[in-house]
DNA sequence: GATGAATGAGCGTTCATTCAT
DNA sequence: AATGAATGAACGCTCATTCAT
């Protein structure tokens, strides 16, 4: 976490250091970012930055948190709908609350990425410790009601449905985001389609069924 | 590609060349991955190093075609089965294929895994341009096959699919691991219940039907 | 010499500034004390530092004058005895009250060893230029008392044997430590044991003499 | 202890090193000595430094140890004398060999200095940890010695005795730099005198005698 | 063709000191 | 009088790459 200084600083000098730090974390990724281009980016004296982070890593951090916060601005709507909606559409609305922020924050997505692609690195370890348990035993319940609910076959691995789901999660952003390089990235019609696609497909697979 | 006089090089001293870098990179990473290390791991001098490759890039694509080469001995005797074996079996087998690879040649398979998740390096979109679409093709011909068979649902986009199906392979092989991390790794029991849940999800779906 | 305001604090924060430089020179040594850690130490803004003191040698001469007064107060009754008691004894007492010092302020000590023993430091200089010299008269003195009373060789360079005396209440301070860093530091009569056989090296010698 | 390639280096280069390196520990102290500036001395790069030796401390480490060599061309002959001459004629040719080696290599000899007065400081304890100890046992063989043949009283405790040998020799160099600092520094007939003194005291003791 | 010493820019971090509030 | 944020030079150290032998 940052130290107290930093939060003590005036929001525009802070989000100058945020984004002069999202910028170059984006794009030189978590091993080649440097301090030294961060401050010059921010335009605050070597030394200020550390008066406002422990390290490097502290940076890091804090980023990450900060985009999951972001994130949440995007999630948390949705899920107030649990126990409203049915559980596909929750899904689906997840879905498209993930695309929707990796479009509106993309540097925060993208490093959110490599980080939970990372390998052999501390801080990995250090980041995902808690959160990764969270997410999984988020969609469990979910999946748990959805079955009680009689939405859902009663013969699932529920843990691996939950970690699928959310393995498919950083999918479709991923490919959306994909998807969208070669096009206009904001089309809301665009994404419901590919959502829908992948919930059509994660709900009732791509076998053809004898009924059909 | 390295240069010419890599390959005139005696099969022993390549392959410790090799097996240098393949160590490097999967302890270190791509960024963190340092030539001096390489070479003393090797036991060849630092300039012979860049007679053998133009730069440290060089290297990480060899690698990585490399690591291509080794996975097609496992996937490829899988795909020799296609049109003698229905669709879901195929690809039952290619995931199988997958994991088998990725327990065999460890360091290959990470190192692969981390380039894919790179963000904004240069080196990923030089070595991701061909590469990508080939596996994209090659899959949406076999959905392809298998939706005039009458496998598949005809309402599908195999294009979608196809990326789908890929993407879901390296999150597979990634869950995989991570499950084994507790427990013996080679199983090969357990590693088809697995890829069974994974097949099962793909092909029914995770939706109640009515008929069930 | 501390400015005027640093005598005007009230005592209890004027003794946390001294306690907390005390204890960062104490562990870090002259070179490596640092400013930030006394201020936090002592809970005071480093802007206050730099109102009550000069500069960083300001303050460290200050220490060692202070370390000066308190190890008076163990010398400072011994020397109430010159004409009372024999030169010798008075001399075991000297070197026992140093002792004593430094076990009760081993911090105090411990820096003022350190920076007898600093080279090519400016400050050494600027310390050292007066109270050397002090000491050394204060032995010849004594010594010349002890001639005329006859209990020393008349054929001494006094001024020499002041200064081994001195460098000597050094070693033995030293050398007793280290001692005791193997055992309990607190005992009375292991120092007295202690300072016994330096009197008595030097009082004797450790020559074999003819009528022995 | 440097690398290899330290050792491979040209006469001329390699003394440059040590040259600035003990010039830099000389000046600055161990604590202040900057890399930078003896690289800039030495006209080497920085990388070439550290393909020299691994850390800083290495090359202080080193310096403690070609010092240590410079001065066993001092002592060494001396000790060639034991069993031929008497103890006293013994300690004495140490005693001057020891100034001898401060007065001809005085940045050796400071450096050493400085390094035995150092406190809380790792470096330290790796260095004396078996350097002390070689010390004492060497002055107490002799001590023992000397005994036997009678030139020592017998009521001596050995060990006490060899340590504040070894503290006198430092207290002696010590004195006759300082003394000299105010005169020329080698003629021969001082330090003779200076020796004597410390000899006569250590050996016949100040107090006067009855029979004198 | 092989070698490995040399390079120097760049890294993350610490520091004593200044100065606006 | 007190504060503590800001500064930027300097630190020890690493690195990919070059080039003379």
């Amino acid at each position: 976490m940052p130290k107290e200084l930093f939060f003590k600083l005036d929001e525009e000098k802070r989000d100058r250091v945020i984004n002069a730090a999202v910028d170059e974390f984006y794009e030189y990724g978590y091993h080649k970012a440097s301090i030294s281009r961060i401050v010059k980016r921010a335009s605050i004296a070597k030394g200020s930055f550390y008066h406002y982070f422990e390290e490097k890593d502290d940076l890091y951090k804090y980023l990450f948190e900060l985009g999951g916060e972001r994130k949440i601005k995007y999630i948390g709507p949705v899920l107030m709908n649990i126990g409203a909606v049915d559980f596909f559409t929750l899904l689906r609305d997840t879905y498209l609350a993930g695309i929707r922020f990796s479009i509106s924050e993309p540097k925060f997505s993208a490093i959110g990425q490599e980080l939970v692609t990372m390998t052999n690195v501390k801080i990995k370890d250090e980041i995902m410790a808690e959160n990764d348990q969270k997410g999984i035993d988020f969609f469990m319940n979910l999946l748990k009601m959805a079955q009680v609910n009689g939405e859902l076959r009663l013969d699932l691995d529920l843990e691996f449905v939950a970690k699928m789901i959310i393995a498919f999660n950083m999918n479709i952003v991923d490919l959306y985001l994909k998807e969208c390089g070669e096009g206009p990235i904001d089309e809301e019609e665009s994404m419901m389609k590919f959502v829908d696609k992948m919930i059509d497909m994660l709900s009732l697979g791509i076998k053809k069924q004898n009924n059909e």
